[in-house]
DNA sequence: CTGTTAGCGCCTTCAA
DNA sequence: TTGAAGGCGCTAACAG
């Protein structure tokens, strides 16, 4: 397993590093005989340059940070897919890592990262805390994060651009739709209090009930993350004390799923008795026998937006601002609502 | 974004490099009040060493390769979550990548890690035209398959060490299960030809129909690769005509999934009228609305295994084996099949 | 056009 | 216990 280096080709080409060096990497101020030749021998010999050495000396590897909760979650993988796939197309390769969300761990990733000189960082994360600890690590490489940018609860504000999609937009959009048919009693299910995204999100909804005149109705999920047990237990509160609910919009499509079936054991049919719309349109949403409606993350504009927001940040490293970009959400029609 | 170095420590502490090296290594010989200090100062200045130089030197990364068809499929997520987070608490890193399942992809990419010294290589590769393709460079770094080393229709043998569920036997218990249940007519649906995976997966099927003494019903599916439309098309081909099928036995999950869709197309009750079972337990199986019963592949273990098995390799460069590791399969029960 | 030299950031002998 | 020097594989001046 030993590698032949620059040196090895040197010496059997009867000629200097250097002239190895000019000759694979393009430099002119070389004859083509020579170049021929050498590139001849590297070929034969197997030669393959070290990307580590390389990049010690230019002081740049083409190496992106990517930091995601959990990549076997179909939505943050759906979003890593888009994002290596646009950054690889620019030349650029992703290191991909698992925080869990926990705060400790994407400290010392996002640590390990910058030791191994990424040339960028992006950072997925619905977590506020998670983005409170890494606050004070954000100046040490260009970095952009996907996701909410505020924390809830404090005035603190991350110092990295950001990208993510019009939640309160989202919020309205949806609620509109379920009013649009001639819904009323529409349930908000699922909101998390302290996550910035749940908050715009349930904003969102109140103001289109407020604006229609119509009472709101929450129900919050105090569990630390959204997830189909958290949605099928809201959902069994709101089918058994049944409080003349004709929607429910729930705050993720995992929450949406966890109703569903909270449904199937009351007997609720969906859309029959109860509409129900979802939010993120992760993949399960679109299965045939699910059929979600739901709001639209736009993943594969979230990941593109990311990088290019990171190449931006890293062709001008000494630009003292950042930039927000937010994404306008979209309604994706399946079959889980009806008019009333 | 200028990084402090190991020398502009040196300076600030009045030592030399090797000192300060010294105190960052926990190396014997030094005193411990030079150690504190440094460390100190490096704590003051941000110091952060550079991982690529220390591999430069160590002629180890610490960083391992892996590339997986597409991430944004949940079953290689998943798989790719496992070896992360192992591999992570080994002392390891892991670079993703995304091979799309295109050869020349794969062999680019397998390139590039290389070069990036990566110390081991771990692929994910259910078509064997990918893994013909990287066969010549599988020398260059130890490397591990996961899933089937030998190429269907021929006598090729990948050089590397592999770990992959015995799909004959998941073959064969999936087909006993039915019988068990009483099922005679069962049909085998979406089998992919050229794909060893496949290959042995219909032999445990027609191996355990024959033991019973029934006929065998094949369906075979000519798309490239295994999808919920391929399914979709095969089950509506065989409820339409129906043929006196009381169960059917998908080639993998995402088959079974278009196949329900076909039920409920066609007005076929599952498991009602006919009874399914699907092979890999994708995460949609589990959802609720869904319950696929089929047969487990494992993931966890697979990854472990393959991470377990690339330490091993890393570990003895030289040894001239390869070692095959291969899983018993799981049924795991839920709502799609019933006794006939 | 080609060779020599220095150095990227770090570690590791070998002396002192 | 500490410092000086060499080198990992490669590139980038500067000479020749």
């Amino acid at each position: 397993m030993k590698s032949v280096t620059i040196k090895d080709i040197a010496k059997i080409a009867g000629v200097s590093y250097a002239t190895v060096s000019r000759a694979l990497s393009n430099s002119p101020g070389i004859s083509e005989a020579t170049r021929a030749r050498v590139l001849e021998i590297c070929r034969e010999q197997g030669y393959r340059p070290n990307i580590l050495a390389r990049s010690l000396i230019s002081n740049k590897t083409n190496v992106l940070g990517l930091i995601v909760p959990d990549i076997s979650n179909t939505f943050y993988a759906e979003v890593a897919f888009h994002i290596e796939t646009y950054a690889r197309s620019l030349g650029y390769n992703v290191m991909l890592c698992n925080s869990l969300s926990k705060p400790e761990q994407t400290a010392k990733l996002f640590e390990f990262l910058v030791g191994h000189q990424v040339d960028g960082m992006i950072l997925v994360s619905p977590h506020d805390d998670e983005r409170t600890q890494v606050a004070r690590q954000l100046g040490l490489v260009p970095t952009v994060i996907i996701g909410d940018c505020e924390i809830a609860d404090s005035s603190a504000v991350c110092e990295a651009s950001s990208i993510r999609l019009d939640n309160f937009a989202g919020g309205q959009l949806g609620t509109e739709y379920l009013l649009g048919l001639g819904h009323e009693e529409i349930f908000y299910v699922g909101y998390r209090p302290g996550s910035m995204t749940h908050t715009r999100r349930v904003s969102g909804y109140k103001a289109a009930m407020k604006a229609a005149g119509l009472r709101r109705h929450v129900l919050e999920n105090t569990d630390g993350s959204s997830s189909v047990e958290a949605g099928l237990r809201l959902g069994r509160e709101l089918f058994r004390c049944g409080q003349g609910c004709t929607a429910v919009f729930a705050a993720t499509d995992s929450v949406a799923l966890g109703v569903m079936n909270a449904a199937d054991e009351c007997g609720v049919s969906i859309p029959g008795d109860v509409s129900l719309l979802g939010f993120d349109n992760i993949s399960y949403a679109a299965l045939p026998k699910i059929g979600l409606t739901t709001i639209d993350q736009r993943k594969p504009r979230l990941a593109a937006g990311a990088v290019d927001l990171l190449m931006d940040a890293i062709g001008h490293p000494d630009r003292e601002e950042d930039v927000r970009r937010i994404i306008r959400p979209a309604l994706v029609e399946r079959t889980t609502c009806r008019p009333r």
